[in-house]
DNA sequence: CCTCTTCTGGACCTTTCGGTCCATATAGGC
DNA sequence: GCCTATATGGACCGAAAGGTCCAGAAGAGG
């Protein structure tokens, strides 16, 4: 019943998407998704609601695909240690490839608006335990396998590299060269403590 | 001659520094300058230019502050290895201790500008090459006093305490508890190798 | 004490912001 | 082929943005 609608809903968050991660949170107006987006503020508002919510719900979606994927390099079939220097490998490269060094935006997000935007600091906090999570599954995975000291506190060495993780993001955004932050990553995992 | 100014430029650059860092860069409007300030536009313009300009005049004396303050911290008297560790506790405790859990003023600005405004980004990068030029120095030092392995790179070592020095900025920002933040520090601390 | 130069605060301007509203378009259900 | 319900895009709104400008205030120098 009624008018269907005319876009793909998942079309339009991800150009959405970039509009926020190209230009922040502030500072993307209605017009830039408008024309980003190629849609009127009627069908914007009537299908996501405010600029706000329309925020979360990207927020959402990638938050979502972030975890997928760091699951996907976490829990593959090669040795637990060889899938923590993946993670570290690949988030560098990541982070170094991008021509405009955009980071993560979820990164990006909370450090613009954690101090006035509860639910975006409650989105962060979930996906980065999540992180953590999956880390310290992989880590304990790596003692198991006997890579790594199976003395050692699993929950410590999993923030230690959801740190550097987060680090060489950051890093990343100064413009740091790429052979540095690969070397940062490698170096976090080479001196991870032996058995 | 002609008319001295009112106030005192230093403490007007504090306050400024004080709503930037509370709401970011595009989100604090020149009302929110004033009334902080308790200065008019004409004032504000004269004295520090547009918004921008003002804005660029703060990470400058942030930068410069920090900059003093890691310098104090990694060259102080004691043995080389206890100050990394002064500095990565009080950075864990100081960001854990903000109650508004603001983070460093300079990531914040880097995460929000980074793809704009070229003049932030050459300011974070003078700002952490100068933060991991100190502590490949301490990294040095450690080695020459038999604390850290004399075979190891320093700056590898110093480049991997930057990134967890990030990453822990960035994890205070999503809540993370104050123990895990300090956990974290020493974490990164302990495993690096010993002669 | 008068003048000259700079500082000061607010009036004012243009533009743009996020958001609402509505006339029209359009497909599904009967 | 209606009728109904939703989608659509743009007109429209008040508020707020950043920036300019100016009349008056106020020391410093002679």
């Amino acid at each position: 019943m009624g008018r269907p609608r005319n876009f793909d809903e998942n079309q339009v968050l991800e150009s959405v998407r970039e509009q926020f991660w190209n230009r922040g949170y502030a500072a993307t107006s209605l017009q830039d998704l408008m024309t980003a987006t190629g849609l009127g503020k009627g069908s914007l508002y009537g299908a996501f609601g405010d600029k706000h919510q329309l925020f979360l719900q990207v927020l959402d979606s990638y938050r979502d695909e972030q975890l997928t994927g760091v699951r996907q390099i976490l829990t593959g079939p090669d040795p637990a240690l060889q899938r923590l220097t993946l993670l570290l490998e690949s988030a560098a490269n990541g982070f170094a490839a991008d021509a405009h060094r955009r980071g993560c935006l979820m990164v990006n997000s909370t450090s613009e608006l954690h101090s006035q935007d509860p639910e975006v600091v409650s989105r962060a906090r979930t996906t980065y335990q999540g992180v953590e999570d999956l880390l310290i599954t992989c880590v304990r995975d790596a003692q198991l396998e006997g890579d790594l000291d199976p003395g050692a506190d699993p929950q410590e060495l999993g923030r230690l590299l959801l740190a550097v993780l987060q680090g060489i993001e950051f890093l990343a955004k100064t413009n740091m060269d790429a052979s540095a932050l690969l070397q940062i990553g490698r170096a976090a995992l080479s001196h991870l403590p032996r058995p």
